[in-house]
DNA sequence: CTGAAAGCGCTTACAG
DNA sequence: CTGAAAGCGCTTACAG
């Protein structure tokens, strides 16, 4: 492999100067760059990322912490992945994926080893016990996700408040008067997970402004269970004239529990929910949505942390990524 | 950060002397190397892996290489990525993501960089591009997939011909006489990927030694219509007593095609399918099927390219993983 | 505008 | 069994 000095010895030029039109730092007059380039192309070569990391303190790459086995249950995690590794490419940045099952120790190792420059961590929760190790470190890392503390560490999440009220617009639009609201687990409302409170709040909130009645209906966890809840719930004889959903697993099952109640939608019921696109194309969900976009804010996420690498003392941000419906005609228009 | 000179001072020995035990390459006598590893833990210390990388000439980390925007089609994926993260770390090995659209271009970009010690290859279909350069630098790489022709590059995958014969031995130990294999559409075939075409000649061939006659079924590309042809096709009078389905979509649509057409399984239809876990569990999929082990395959995978590292010229392994029959009740005894 | 020199943090022969 | 020295391939003041 060629170094650094083959190509000063072949452009006739000290390393130094190679290295200058290398970074870019310097200016170099256009002949000598052009020699230079000449013999870059010429050799193949390419910078040796250990050298330079070395030599800069910078390793140009980042850390991606994800939740341990979340690989199980998160159709949208290959999205995410592949979409930071693109933003981060971008900027000029490698991606490595840390996935030990102690994402603390996966965070300590990563921040001892100084291997990368920056941390994303997926999937944040309440009280991740990830953020101790980097808030005490005062290291580089963007949240995706956003808990009630962020620490002071920078975050983006989708806008599941402006998200509800878009939801919820939608069916006071159309006329609608009640609905039933699919809900997480009540666990998961106790467990603390922001993006749920944030979403029945808003939905709360603007419905009653709206005036729209929300009959909240709470899953178990299980398709089947699902499944059956949805069942009972479309079968009722005076139920709502809709639904709006923020429950992966019920936006999946809906459908089942609508074949098995033999009702059409939006012929008998209207529906809108929240999901990612991912479900929607894996399960062919035909329901009117509000996405929570993994490219745009897989792009925010990198572009937050690049910044914070360059600014380690800039005030923390926490970013809202807009929603956006889209609109599959799951929705009737009621007088 | 503490660096081998900090340790060295602390422990009051040479800055060799802790790289001794740092590698485990020499004898240390036990009260210096207790000495040595109280001083790391006092001090935190963690060795700086781009400087181990340009002394040592190894990155010790490995580049997997995702097909452009796969992520999109394969809810597989992610479970691949997180697998084989967690192997290579078994090994000593980072993993970092390889995503440019353009797959041959990201090869010769990591080789040239020399930011990885060996490639993974995910999805590696029939004339993959991203072979050649491989093939012709002698990098070390592992390809997750078969084509025909390796390229003198080691391979792993699932050996679909041993899945074939089990699904249908399955079908034929019930009693079955005829089946509808629900294949993949033609052009899968006529595009040479060996998996599917391995599948289909082991299925046929089996099936005709067992005295089961299929009747293929070519399913085009979009869920509804892979819904209209399950439609047709379980809406015949006299169609086979099962299906035997090499095709996620199928695989995923079936339910609903059985509920359009009200028909019961195994009460109507005996079912048994090629898929992965994850489509399964997406899905809820009911099948007795046979799953490809993403974490059996990365791990070979892995173990592999990792041999291949440090022995650059062994012979070539094409290794494949055998099958494991899920069983779900899906298929009934006839007489 | 270009070059000689030092240094980034390791490892590895080589002496001792 | 331990240490002094050179070197891995870069970048970056510092001279000129």
């Amino acid at each position: 492999m060629a170094t650094i000095g083959d190509v000063a010895r072949e452009a006739g030029v000290s390393r130094s100067t190679v290295s200058s039109v290398l970074t870019g730092r310097k200016f170099v007059s256009p002949e000598t760059r052009e020699k230079i380039e000449a013999a870059i192309t010429m050799l193949g070569y390419s910078v040796n990322a250990g050298a330079r990391a070395l030599a800069t303190a910078r390793t140009m790459t980042l850390g991606v912490v994800v939740r341990f086995h979340e690989a199980e249950f998160s159709p949208a995690l290959a999205t995410y992945l592949v979409a930071l590794a693109d933003a981060a490419r971008e900027s000029g940045y490698a991606v490595v994926l840390l996935t030990e099952p102690d994402g603390e120790a996966a965070v300590n190792k990563a921040i001892a080893g100084r291997q990368v420059d920056g941390l994303v961590l997926l999937s944040v929760v309440e009280g991740d016990p990830r953020l101790g190790p980097i808030a005490e470190a005062g290291y580089p890392a963007v949240l995706v996700g956003m808990p009630e503390d962020t620490r002071g560490i920078d975050s983006v999440d989708l806008d599941f408040a402006a998200a509800a009220r878009l939801l919820v617009d939608h069916l006071a639009d159309h006329g609608h008067r009640e609905a039933t609201f699919v809900r997480w687990p009540d666990k998961v409302y106790a467990g603390g997970s922001t993006y749920a409170i944030r979403f029945a709040s808003a939905a709360e909130k603007r419905a009653g402004e709206r005036g729209l009645t929300l009959e909240p209906l709470s899953c178990s966890v299980g398709p089947e269970q699902v499944r059956a809840a949805l069942r009972d719930e479309l079968g009722r004889a005076d139920g709502p004239s809709a639904l709006i959903v923020h429950n992966d697993a019920a936006s999946a099952m809906l459908q089942f529990a609508l074949h098995d109640t033999g009702l059409d939608v939006p012929g008998d019921r209207s529906v809108v929910s929240l999901h990612s696109a991912e479900l929607a194309r894996l399960y062919a969900l035909p329901f009117t949505s509000v996405e929570s976009g993994p490219d745009v804010v897989a792009h925010a996420a990198i572009e937050m942390l690049v910044r914070r690498i360059a600014s380690p003392d800039a005030p923390a941000e926490a970013r809202l990524v807009g929603p956006r419906l889209i609109e599959r005609g799951s929705v009737a228009t009621v007088a």
